[in-house]
DNA sequence: AATGAATGAGGGTTCATTCAT
DNA sequence: AATGAATGAACCCTCATTCAT
């Protein structure tokens, strides 16, 4: 059996991506945890911690799930295509923290931290990346530029692929991921 | 003075980017509109239906938007580009309006439409498009694929300038419209 | 076309039977009645003022009815019996009326005011009566009582076959008819 | 110390028929009760159903109360008025509970519904007469004409001496209990 | 006389959080 | 650690009444 937290924290996720926030009480969590109300605030400081909590929980797991598989001596186009790969990989076979992470990171409460770290292997290769853009290995963008064209269209085509709209195969996600990292190619 | 309708939707639109539709109570709508309660529910049937005529009253704001200048005999990249920029621009230039879109679309209360039409100026644009994409002047990519890799990643860019992350001037945009553009053409 | 006021009251009088007080605001009785709210304002000080004048209209509407037909030299058993069947033909002709008013007279609001007078002809059908059972021609009852075991029986009978739980002809009431006023013969 | 739920039916029914319906908010029955708002919609699904369930244990309460004290071997006019003096004797004994019947039975909320049944002994004791009835032990009546022949009067007459405008000694009462049923012997 | 938009107090109901057990 | 009954502030919404037109 998991640990209570963690059961708390998968209802929660479940329940926010089917309600939302608004339409979530805790007693709803209580109820689809199979848990008593008690033990979540024992566990919790309050809700807005809870879900907090789960923010930080899933958007780590989503991290760790980017760099599966990729070669310690990271850089080169080929670990790009990788992590796109990787990041779209995640997104469609966990629509719920996809789900999750756009509607929180999409809601007022929600303010970015530039200097938060989920993972220091992270950290490591998009200083890494950060230092190719700027010896003109890609082209000269902001970091934040370079991503929304590339793994934010990853997110959005998950997104898209969860809701049915689309249905990608790995054809189509090749010639896709060559599309976005020739737009960012050095000139 | 505007009629009583508008200054509600604006009044709405001002508190549910600030706080969220959990933290904005119909009170506080009457008390930023500077009226009553009574009188909102006087023309919208309820808070839920509301919001979803914000929604419907900003999409169609912002598509007439995108449309703003483009000649009449649409088509070729230059007038995509006039549309990413239009995008852009309005993005910027209502934050309001486009993180409140944001935030209606990843809600779980929305539920994507795909018949429903905001203008029938715009569905001949996208059909014009479409047909483009079909006889191979454009990259062979679903609609919805061609959006995001395009107008999809303005919206990321906007959010981005509206939050103070990054500062796009004008020789960025182009170059990143450029590049957008590149990597949907035709190979 | 009749005057406004019997307008209000008759539709009034339909809601408050469908739905009662409580789900009977006045804008419904408005959009009934074909007319505005300010004129109901107009013709009757408010809500309740117009509840209770619709009270009186039916009330002495009801007691007018009982004396129809009756001969001028009231008394006898059979006068009796004859606005006994007067009562019973109003109340299930007048489904409306008998409702509003078991409704009306059953609710906290109404206080019984036993000097009021509906009808002067009336008043003096019940003297006389009250003189007859006082010299011993029906059993020594208090008029009230009297009431009940008579025209209250016929009232709650003609409520059974408003709502068609029974269905009388006019043998069986002539049968109860004689059953209640035997009940209260001297003996 | 009485179980929340009684305390909550009882208060609900002091203030019912005290004000009404209507004028009796949720968070007056709390006040009343000494208990909180919140407390009530936990053991109450709404005030709808909180009334609705009063009503079931009211009437439950009074059924019992009509059979008390009579023999197992029912039948026989003895026993009918043992019934009836029952009837009165509740009824003037718990005016809240008449009241309150009274108003519930004649708000356009209450569906009779002829197939419910509060109490089996009582449904036996209703066969039991309606058997007579048919083999001509009373006159030939409809059950619910003998109902309101009979028993309705009593709580007529009852609720006339809860609002004091008459007082019946045994004397009285023993009179127009015979005479009640007199009414309704065969002929 | 007539309209119906406008007000805002007040009602039913929910739910985050606490705490006795 | 664990439960869930209990609290009451705060929400959405209704509606009697008014009043400018």
């Amino acid at each position: 059996m998991q640990d209570k937290e963690t059961i708390i924290l998968e209802a929660t996720l479940k329940l926010l991506v089917e309600r939302g926030f608004y339409a979530t009480p805790v007693s709803e969590i209580a109820r689809q945890s199979k848990l008593s109300v008690g033990i979540i605030y024992h566990y919790f400081e309050n809700k807005e911690a809870l879900i907090r909590q789960l923010y930080f929980h899933i958007k780590k797991r989503f991290i760790m799930a980017l760099l599966a598989g990729v070669p310690d001596h990271l850089g080169g186009l080929e670990v790009l295509k990788k992590v796109w790969f990787n990041a779209f990989t995640y997104y469609v076979e966990h629509p719920l923290d996809t789900l999750f992470l756009e509607q929180y990171e999409n809601s007022p409460y929600f303010i970015f931290n530039p200097d938060e770290s989920f993972a220091p292997e992270f950290d490591l290769f998009v200083s890494k990346l950060q230092h190719d853009i700027e010896n003109g290995v890609y082209a000269n963008l902001p970091l934040l530029v370079f991503y929304d064209m590339t793994l934010g269209v990853a997110m959005s085509l998950a997104k898209r692929q969860i809701a049915k709209m689309i249905e990608l195969d790995s054809v189509a996600l090749e010639k896709i991921a060559d599309a976005v990292y020739r737009s960012v190619q050095a000139v």
